[in-house]
DNA sequence: CTAGATTATGATCCTTAATTCATATTGACA
DNA sequence: TGTCAATATGAATTAAGGATCATAATCTAG
């Protein structure tokens, strides 16, 4: 799965998703990340501005990165439905 | 262009390399975004552990948006060559 | 329904980002 | 080289995130 993010809440949506998608709880991945799962709890649920460390070591924690491009670029999911 | 991002410098980076590639200032960019210049040169250095909110407000301004997938996926720019 | 796990929320403390102003450094170019 | 634009840096202030603890609310088996 790819997630487009244009907002934060945008962000924390994709990190929820992905955390599950992988069978973590909060409190796992607050272990794997370092970062406390009151906070994760935050950036989930969008309550938080997050700086771009936390967010790094939240992602790094889920084997996740991401990549900044044009926003008229053709979707990666349009992409992945051709492959 | 496409920029992977699993740092936060990394960002800074493409950052500076979209906006220069749209023939911006940083004080252009400034006006743009609404986030100062001397933020803005922090955060492209690197001396700048940005929010998320600060990012976007970066990203949009520079019509940029993000992605976030697993690490192991085809790198766009990959997919970039093929097509 | 209940117990235990999971997630959310609230307070305090500490740290740091962003703003703002001033200025220094660097870069481009006539 | 000298000048002006562009970028970087530093200080002070304000605002907000993250750590930490406590606890409330919610979800989920059994």
């Amino acid at each position: 799965m790819q997630h487009l993010a244009r907002l934060p809440k945008d962000v924390g949506h994709a990190i929820r998703e992905e955390r599950k998608a992988k069978k973590l709880t909060q409190k796992q991945l607050a272990g794997l990340s370092g970062v406390w799962q009151e906070t994760i709890s935050k950036i989930e649920t969008g309550a938080a501005n997050a700086k771009l460390e936390t967010l790094f070591d939240l992602l790094a924690a889920l084997d996740l990165e991401i990549t900044i491009r044009d926003r008229s670029k053709i979707s990666a999911a349009e992409l992945e439905d051709i492959f």
